[in-house]
DNA sequence: CTCGTATACTGCCCTCTGCAGTATCAGCAC
DNA sequence: GTGCTGATACTGCAGAGGGCAGTATACGAG
C-alpha cells in the first residue's frame, strides 16, 4: 500500500465524527462531503479497506437478516493521523466545468447550441443551491444531526451558496447578452466593444461583496 | 477504441482554432483551458492520437534539428464531430476543493491549522484571480490571440473573475469570522448564534448581484 | 404477495495522475 | 567556445479513480 490520499482523509474525516458504514458513507458524499470532494460510490467500498489496514480505522461486520454489512470507525492512530493532514498545506481547488468548455467553443457550433448549455448550467446551478438552502433550512428546524459541529458547518455554508449563485447569475447575465446575437461569429464585431468593456473589467482586480450576513 | 471523453473534445475544440503541437496544447491547458477542464500533461500526448485514430485529427511529424516534433490539426469530420457535442447535455460542473475539507473538519485539528488552511485557500484564489486580470490586460492590450473569437472569451471572463473573487472573499470573511475563536469546538456554543444566521441566510435563496457591468 | 426502493457489495475495463527517465534546442553569461 | 538555464518533446509505469454491469437481500406500501 502507497500512502493515503485526500479521499481517504475525506473519508477518515467522516469516521471521526461517528461509525459509519459503507452505504452511509455513500449518502454521507451524496449529501455534503461530495459537492467538496465528489467520488464515484464505487470509490467508497475500497478506500475504508485501505485505512484498516494502515490502522486508521477498524471494520465490524454484522448481519441484518442474511445479509452482511461493514460498519467502520476509527482508532487513535486514525484521528492523529487526520490532525497531522490538517497541518499539510492543501492542494489548490480543481474546477472541472464541461458546459464553460461548450462556451468556450461556442463559435464551432450554433446560437441555439449556446443558449441551451447556458441554461444548463443555470439549471445546475439552480438545483444544487436549492440542495444546500434545503439543507440550511433542515439545520434549522432540527438543529442538525451534529449539533456541537454546527460553527464548522456554518463557516462553509457561505462559500457553497454563494458559488451557485454565482453560478447562476453568471448563465443568467450571458444568456441576457446573447440574446441579440445573431450567430455564434459575427458577435465578434457587433458585440467588440462590450467584450472591451468585459475585459477591462476583468483587468482591474476589485472586491465582490462578502457573503452577506443580515 | 471506445468512444471519446470530454477530454476528448476540448483538445478537438483547440484543434479548431489552429493547428496545435503537443507542446502548444500543453501549454493552452495551463493558461487557459485548464481553469475549466484541468488534465495532467501528461494526458495531452496520448489523447491527440486518439483523435487521429477516430479520424479528427491528422499528425505530421517534422524536425527542429534532430528533435522530432508532432504537429494536429482537425479534419472536416473532427469539426462535425465537435459541433456535434456542442449540442448534447453538459455534464454538471465539480469541484475538487480540498482546502474546504479541512474547514469541514477543523474541528479535529488546532485554530492554527484552520487560520493557516483559509490563508492559503485566499492566496490560492488571489494568485489565480491575478491571473485572469493579467490575461484580460494582455488581450486588451493586444486585441488577443483570436480577435475573432473575442466574444466567446469575454462571455467566460466574468465566471471566472468572479469565481476566484468570491472564494478570496469568503476565505477572508472566515478569517474574520475565526478571529475571536480561542479552539475549534467551543464557537458550536459561543457562535451559535452567528451559525444560525448563516444558515437562516442560506436557507432563503437570493441573488448575488450580476457580473460587474461598468 | 408483489413491487418499488433502499441497502450491500464485487469485478472489470477504461481514464487519468504523477513521476522518473531520456533527450535536444536556444539564448545568455563568461 | 563553454557551460548554464529554461524551454521543448516524448514514453513507461504504477497507482488512483470512474462507470457500469452483475448479484444479492431488506422492508414497507398496497
Amino acid at each position: 500500500m502507497t500512502e493515503l490520499t485526500t479521499t481517504s482523509y475525506a473519508i477518515l474525516g467522516l469516521l471521526a465524527l461517528r461509525d459509519h458504514t459503507t452505504y452511509e458513507l455513500a449518502k454521507q458524499m451524496r449529501r455534503t462531503v461530495g459537492y467538496i470532494w465528489p467520488r464515484a460510490e464505487r470509490k467508497l467500498y475500497d478506500e475504508p479497506k485501505r485505512l484498516v489496514a494502515a490502522g486508521y480505522a477498524r471494520s465490524v461486520r454484522d448481519m441484518v437478516g442474511r445479509r452482511r454489512r461493514t460498519t467502520y470507525s476509527i482508532t487513535p492512530a486514525g484521528r492523529e493521523a487526520l490532525t497531522r493532514w490538517l497541518g499539510t498545506e492543501p492542494a489548490p481547488p480543481a474546477l472541472e466545468f464541461e458546459g464553460m468548455l461548450r462556451v468556450l467553443f461556442a463559435d464551432q457550433g450554433g446560437i441555439d447550441q449556446l443558449r441551451r448549455s447556458l441554461q444548463a448550467i443555470a439549471a445546475q446551478a439552480a438545483a444544487r443551491r436549492a440542495h444546500f438552502a434545503d439543507m440550511a433550512a433542515g439545520i434549522l428546524a432540527t438543529g442538525g444531526e451534529y449539533p456541537h459541529r454546527a460553527h464548522v458547518n456554518a463557516l462553509g455554508m457561505p462559500f457553497m451558496t454563494a458559488y451557485f449563485d454565482q453560478m447562476a447569475a453568471w448563465a443568467d447575465w450571458a444568456l441576457k447578452e446573447i440574446e441579440g446575437w445573431e450567430d455564434t461569429t459575427s458577435p465578434a464585431r457587433t458585440w467588440a466593444a462590450r467584450a472591451d468593456d468585459v475585459f477591462a473589467d476583468a483587468a482591474r482586480p476589485h472586491d465582490t461583496p462578502p457573503p452577506r450576513r443580515s
